[in-house]
DNA sequence: CGTGAGATTGACTATATTCAACCCTAGTGG
DNA sequence: CCACTAGGGTTGAATATAGTCAATCTCACG
């Protein structure tokens, strides 16, 4: 489905709606959300949210991937976070964001002003649980990228790469072929993963001579080897056997 | 304060009663806490968690300093969180944790055991609370951190890693001349910036030879010159003139 | 005072970056 | 319908930065 297919649904129906900040209330709880909620599109490449702007809305991502990244003074940037469909933008207690959040392909936001979805949180539960849960599941995702970042090869971090973006396919049982789409440039997957363009070009295509991948166009790619793949990501030794 | 002359204190004169998860209770509160905890004293070098381990105990870090990290199958490891006093150990609604907790100084625990911990979490919405905070300023942490190991050069890394000890120093309000103490080996510090020990030795005699820093015993640092030190972190331009 | 873990230093190497040229290909307008 | 164009991608050569391997030093401790 194209993002520009999207039309405002009822939360019932929400592609989201069972992993979302929503993902625990009851019917009640989902009318009030309901009511407050507005959708608003994002193009692919538009910023959603500049560093230390005031942070009037905080939204779920329903569809498209957005991505959050800091810059240094000098132009070096580091993806620190990919936000993908049921994540989460926003808050309770802080009133800006310290990292730009950019749209990398099209995508939908489900937002709410800020303020009256703070009072929300504090009188219930259920949503404040599930803020916690999204929170400490970003906590384990940043610190798994960390070792990528910190300890990983070139290879090693390409290979991560897809093999992640594999899993979210298979995990979202779309089509279990391995064929994907590549949902960012060279230049973003380099900031991603603390590369330079031309280093994540030249180990797509050292994957692709040793048959682990293919590539056709630019965002697409199929993952010919998963044993293979699985190897060249360094997270362990049996290739993933168990899975 | 050496760690091994703590004893056991009531809450109201808890050093970090004001920081840690019961930062918000009120006396009722501290009461039931009270009457949950039990301090637990580590060595230097112990090991508090190991990865996978069940989760029988939650725990807020009363003094000294611990790590998170992160070990590959071959070895390389990668530090993916420093815990100081406050912060907390544990979460709810998991039973284990997916990295090492070790003690990379003497220090002391205030334990609970988990489960009666958690229902506590659940009926005490202070708590619950301020664990949220305790997880985002986590996160925010683990964020910069990301941006230091991808982009950051080993000179930026070590300068960053002082001036970050450099004003946790100043923050606590203890002396205000820039002498610190290490609390790690050359070996952890590597683990940390996603350096080898030898780098590390390399980049903080760099700084030394040229004044910004000097060195003396193992694990004593003086911030010499501290304009020059926040320049070569990389992270701002004027070299921290504002603060 | 001796010992050993931790730290330093040097020489060499490997990996990824930098700089530069060139190539696709999807989208545009003639 | 085709040629043009620009943004993204690839490839190559030279370079730089940090890693590796190895020898030596030094401090903190018993």
């Amino acid at each position: 489905m194209k993002n520009s297919d999207f039309v405002a649904v009822r939360c019932e129906e929400c592609p989201i709606r069972h992993r979302a900040v929503c993902a625990r209330c009851d019917g009640d709880e989902l009318a009030i959300l309901e009511s407050m909620k507005t959708y608003k599109q994002y193009a692919a490449g538009e910023t959603i949210l500049w560093r230390g702007e005031p942070l009037d809305y905080v939204a779920s991502l329903v569809h498209g991937v957005a991505s959050l990244s800091k810059t240094m003074e000098d132009g070096r940037t580091q993806m620190v976070g990919l936000l993908l469909p049921s994540d989460f933008i926003g808050r309770p207690g802080r009133t800006e964001v310290e990292f730009d959040v950019v749209a990398t392909t099209e995508l939908t936001l489900c937002r709410f002003e800020r303020k009256p979805f703070e009072k929300l949180v504090v009188e219930t539960p259920h949503i404040a649980q599930r803020l916690m849960e999204l929170a400490l599941d970003e906590l384990d995702a940043a610190r798994d990228w960390m070792l990528l970042l910190g300890r990983k090869t070139a290879r090693e971090k390409i290979a991560t790469f897809i093999d992640m973006l594999a899993q979210r396919s298979l995990a979202s049982g779309s089509a279990n072929d391995l064929k994907l789409e590549l949902p960012m440039t060279r230049d973003q997957i380099a900031n991603y993963l603390g590369l330079t363009l031309e280093t994540v070009s030249r180990q797509f295509n050292a994957l692709k001579k040793e048959g682990v991948i293919s590539l056709s166009g630019r965002k697409e790619i199929e993952v010919v080897d998963l044993l293979a793949l699985r190897t060249a990501t360094g997270d362990d030794s049996d290739g993933g056997m168990l899975s």
